[in-house]
DNA sequence: GCCGACCTGGCACAGTCTGCCAATATCGCA
DNA sequence: TGCGATATTGGCAGACTGTGCCAGGTCGGC
């Protein structure tokens, strides 16, 4: 992940880090920008130019042509985990699939202009992604890595057993990827519409850890 | 996907297209083989040189050089949805539930060679993912791929709306993910142990199906 | 035996990604 | 203010990936 972890107590990320910060937002605009555009045509070396920099230091910013929209597909996911791991301040202690919930729903309604950035060019990534298989595995290494990161945060949260702990990150983490996934293949105009991404999160989120009941009716068999 | 659909109905693949399959998967095996060991550093050329044919025509049977392991990959998820999508012959019909979770099992209990052979690669390749990020890409892709099968077979089976059905395909899939890759994490020595994989298939089905109940149970806060 | 369809291999080439080195900017310290 | 340590940047060479094109070989039908 190339969002750097540091401490949260520095009022000064030394500002040589606040250039690269910007640096690497910037080139990750700029490849979201072309991909939305033109999918898997544009080349490294486009990227880099359409950035200012060059080529070989698009590479020391990313390791792979795809990596560079990471930053921008990663942010919400991120931000998400981050809001489940931080112990609840004041509100008294809901079932687990509430706080998912809840979390879930905050991270999809944009507070600052990064987060609704973000979210911006996540759609329009997401609708470049069916003509570009390179581009849908980066989405998908984004959930992976969010499915593990979510395992100790579950772990800690309900005390189950590793399995159960696993099944339940896979859950969530599929609740939230379908409801990005299927607002993004909506068309409402502006980003949010009345069935906005935090929406749809809650009733993925409940239906995937809450149980199915579809499939427990009774298969009703249609003509061969 | 490489394997052909063909009708089924004709005893003769034409020879040629016998040969064609038996190349196909004979490169297969050998890039298995190869990435297994060595993980990301063997080239293309070399799984061309090792199974005997030319970089040239290793590029005509797959688009990419990961993509030599699919076929091994994907006969078991294959299997389980065309296992699903065939209407019961004379069993009664169960739930859908059920039906998932029979199917599940039978496709990771091997009933002929190549079944098994597919089987152990598979499991071979999962424990190689860790330090081969391309390969952990085939192996979401294939399971996208599986997802994206599963919604007509579910639509047809439950009749529910399209967002439960796709929350439904899934969490199926991913039930199939997680069971094979914690069956072939574990250090059971030949490869069916006490958990086998459809043990573990079953399990996990069940869980995602049925909701879960670990995380409705009030949040024990522990220690800061 | 001839012809067309298909598979195969070799070659050239655009593009990806890395290692290495020189030029430049920034930071800490005297 | 000036100097050395450190880090960022750009250019270049090179291995590897993946594709288009053409030539040679095999298998089938006429």
């Amino acid at each position: 992940m190339p969002t750097a972890p540091r401490p949260a107590a520095l009022p000064r990320p030394s500002l040589t880090e606040r250039r690269r910060a910007e640096t690497q937002l910037e080139i990750a605009r700029t490849a979201a920008a072309l991909f939305t555009e033109r999918g898997a045509a544009v080349t490294a070396d486009e990227i880099a130019r359409a950035a200012g920099v060059a080529l070989r230091t698009f590479y020391r910013y990313f390791r792979t042509k795809e990596d560079a929209v990471v930053p921008l597909l990663a942010a919400g996911v991120r931000q998400w985990i981050d809001d489940l791991a931080a112990p609840a301040p004041d509100a008294d202690a809901p079932s687990v699939r509430e706080a998912l919930e809840r979390t879930a729903r905050r991270s999809l309604t944009p507070a600052d202009e990064p987060a609704a950035e973000a979210l911006h060019w996540t759609r329009g990534l997401l609708r470049a992604m069916p003509g570009d298989p390179a581009l849908r595995a980066v989405w998908h290494r984004v959930h992976h890595d969010a499915e593990e990161a979510l395992v100790p945060v579950l772990a800690r949260l309900t005390g189950a057993p590793p399995l159960e702990v696993r099944l339940a990150a896979a859950a969530a983490n599929t609740a939230m990827r379908i409801a990005v996934e299927e607002w993004a293949a909506g068309d409402e105009a502006p980003d949010d519409g009345p069935e906005g991404p935090a929406a749809l999160v809650a009733r993925c989120m409940r239906a995937l850890t809450a149980g199915l009941p579809q499939l427990e009716r009774e298969a009703e068999a249609g003509p061969a």
